[in-house]
DNA sequence: TTGTAGGCGTTATCAA
DNA sequence: TTGATAACGCCTACAA
């Protein structure tokens, strides 16, 4: 490849005759430049096309103007028609687009490209990183914590890591949710859970747990992953084992929908003979049949959240070391 | 923030009892350092907690081993339950995947935000930048490619701008979507067509017209912008203004499934008073009521064969300027 | 207001 | 095989 030798600033201040530091200084927008020479000198950047080395400015500044947003996830997951990700990309960017800081993506799937986002980030490549939807005991949070990297993670970690976290309030919702349930007469409440490598999966079950045993119900419980087909298959499995069942909260509007799907196809009319909640609230919550009623969680605001402290982080200021947002029961036909 | 002193080669240097060199002939594998030698620095690298600094490297070696993916667009967009961004994504993720690069991925959908991405690629904070869904007659990719940084399009650009690209027959599959409305016996065949400031609108509007034309029919013509909202309304338009339509091509399944609700409620039928045909083939297109019959476009394919096409340019081969992949009819029961 | 000069942390070219 | 030493391109005291 015949790279272009690029202009570099000592070319340029050549060429507009002053030296490298005035150069450097306009190019910065510093004022104390006379405004002749510093006509000079744009004219000179933009005949010879200069544009700054990154690489070179942060290596003195040491810093970048840009954050990571790391999901470990693979990118199947992460842009299932599933809006939990999205929503908190959007947030994020919307924070970080106000700030002039530049999103930078990283997809973690693999161990491989989980070893590339350690690399990435721990070598300066971002001024911070914000994490989401971590699996287990990642550690990576801690060590970027520990390298002095500023770090938010979106949604608490399983084990308490000491790095800042953001997160909604799962416990509380569910437990709106199971007394909605309670409310309309329903007794045979069972829950289809999210992973239990997740703090979202493990909050919400516990909430389940804990509003079904105050009532002096069982609790009837089936494992899924968050996704589609994992709430049918969860679905299925409770449909065997407590064929009496008349009410569901299952984790996860997908979960929810595909479970509604499978109580029709068994036979069962929702919310006639079981009653469904999801949780997450996302947009075809609402376009489900029947519509879902849904624990509603503020993911745009989480990851707008998480970017603000981040952003405070980076400049020095300190955060708390716990957000939590509330969450909503939006009751719609379901249930 | 107490950004903890990160230590650098000298640090590691001193306490191996070597020379810079040869802790960076460690720490990069080089096989030309004596085994004992090898050990000591590699203990006192754990000892530190060396990791080397990104910047610093990247500033002598001129590359950074990674590769940007650019969607000029918003989050919203991005994320949409339209699966075309995220399989792109998917694409170019695995083939970067296997070559080691990271992924960084940059939104840009405000003037603000392309101009970030414009700051950081031309930066040379990447060896390399894949456009996908440009929109207009964007500068940059052109930009790029005169500063001599590999770029590759996913999806040709309106006006040729002698950047290399991989697209879709996007008119051979409106072709065969047209003639298969018309060997059913439609006649009075509409389109939905796409935004005309993007190749793929534009390419798909063409290949009815041209298709129509050579049955020698009539055009009837409503503009959308490919997402689920604007199919409604243009097929609004499109009953509003030939109420004895008998078939319609929309250029995107997401307008293709709302145009049938919006049919259905319209009081027509599909598929047996209109026929819908739409584009993209999107997981949803086989859930919809009917099921969708649609042209797909291999689109992981496409986000695979840029990155491909990219990671050549970047190891400094030749590519070819231009690659098409084929689109397919997928025939199910809307039409 | 402008220029000089040192240093940011690596890699790479030489000698040794 | 190892070690000086010179870049890489930029910012920033400090001096003029």
């Amino acid at each position: 490849m015949t790279t272009v030798q690029r202009p570099t600033l000592e070319a340029v201040a050549r060429r507009a005759g002053v030296s490298r530091a005035t150069v450097s200084r306009v190019v910065n927008g510093s004022t104390t430049v006379a405004e002749p020479i510093r006509e000079a000198v744009r004219l000179a950047v933009a005949e010879l096309g200069y544009v700054p080395n990154l690489a070179a400015r942060s290596l003195v500044t040491q810093r970048t103007d840009s954050i990571a947003l790391v999901l470990p996830e693979e990118a199947t997951r992460v842009f299932s028609d599933d809006q939990v990700f999205p929503s908190i990309i959007r947030g994020v960017a919307q924070e970080l687009e106000a700030a002039d800081k530049q999103l930078v993506l990283m997809l973690a799937g693999s161990p491989a490209g989980h070893a590339r986002v350690e690399r990435y980030t721990t070598g300066r490549h971002v001024d911070g990183v914000v994490f989401a939807s971590l699996h287990g005991a990642d550690p990576l949070p801690a060590k970027l914590a520990r390298l002095g990297i500023p770090v938010v993670c979106s949604g608490r970690l399983v084990g308490d890591v000491g790095v800042p976290y953001v997160d909604v309030d799962h416990v509380g919702g569910v437990t709106r949710a199971v007394r909605h349930l309670l409310d309309s007469g329903r007794r045979r409440i069972a829950t289809i859970a999210g992973p239990q490598d997740m703090f979202a999966g493990v909050e919400r079950l516990t909430g389940y747990r804990e509003a079904v045993a105050a009532a002096g119900l069982p609790e009837r419980v089936a494992f899924g992953d968050f996704t589609r087909e994992s709430g049918a298959a969860a679905m299925r499995q409770l449909l065997d084992a407590h064929p009496d069942l008349d009410a569901v909260f299952a984790a996860s509007d997908l979960m929810a929908h595909a479970a509604m799907r499978t109580l029709r196809e068994a036979g069962r009319r929702v919310p006639d003979d079981v009653a469904m909640i999801g949780f997450d609230d996302i947009e075809t919550a609402a376009y489900t049949d029947p519509p879902l009623t849904t624990v509603r969680q503020p993911i745009l605001e989480l990851g707008r959240e998480a970017a603000r402290q981040l952003l405070r982080m980076a400049a020095g200021e300190d955060v708390a070391p716990a957000l939590v947002l509330p969450t909503e029961l939006v009751v719609r036909a379901s249930a």
